[in-house]
DNA sequence: AGCTTTGCTATTAAAATTATAGCATTATGA
DNA sequence: TCATAATGCTATAATTTTAATAGCAAAGCT
């Protein structure tokens, strides 16, 4: 898969709008749950697959380099950590968690009808 | 694909902690696309096809099913449009648009090494 | 009655993801 | 020092998603 570079085509915009060439990436099976578990610290590479239950190997290695490549992680000798940009991206991930948790998920709870 | 449900076992979390279920949501193709879109108004099916430009119907279908079960959609006389919400999410995700054309798509200015 | 728009379904092909095994380093430990 | 374990992967094949394309039924003009 291509990975999204703000400025080229991406999938919803040839003229590759940033946000579009965001939305790509983080759109791919595992990156946000990726950028979200490094948030609390450097992990392995086994860490990640433990941490992303189902992830092969082969995805796991292959959304690495694409987060690597568009500067979101990087490596240091603690194993894959977030870069500065990471970090600032999380901040912006993160007011979703409580979102989640205290309005959406609660919708969910009068789901017994159908 | 199964659709997600906070509480319920979803990928990254047996639990189904409600960020789990959420990134696993919009972490498929065209999801948050589709949030995007919807918010500058209600869209008919085919107004959606020809804004995510290489989706294939099925998969857009697929999509609007499942963000109408997470109660992030819904169906209007006008076509497709978001739930209060899906505006709430929006919101939350509108930061990043901003941060994607100011900082991250300035990163990559410099990539022409390698 | 014909033509268009809309919201799809069906079918097939291509691509992504998973599952599993296993290998080459580099510690670690006895 | 030699075995053992941890790490970061690659290889291969099976499965699941997604895309491409065609087309159809229902509703709305004209």
């Amino acid at each position: 898969m291509k990975i999204p570079v703000p400025g080229q085509p991406v999938r919803g915009s040839k003229t590759g709008q940033p946000i579009m060439a965001l939305l790509d990436l983080l759109g791919r099976s595992w990156a946000m749950g990726i950028i979200w578990h490094l948030y609390s610290g450097p992990s392995t590479f086994r860490d990640l697959q433990d941490y992303c239950e189902s992830i092969s190997p082969n995805t796991l290695n292959t959304r690495l380099k694409e987060l690597r490549e568009c500067h979101l992680i990087t490596r240091t000798m603690d194993g894959y950590s977030l870069t500065e940009q990471g970090v600032e991206l999380f901040e912006l991930l993160k007011p979703m968690g409580s979102w989640a948790r205290h309005n959406w998920a609660k919708s969910f709870e009068n789901d017994n009808q159908k």
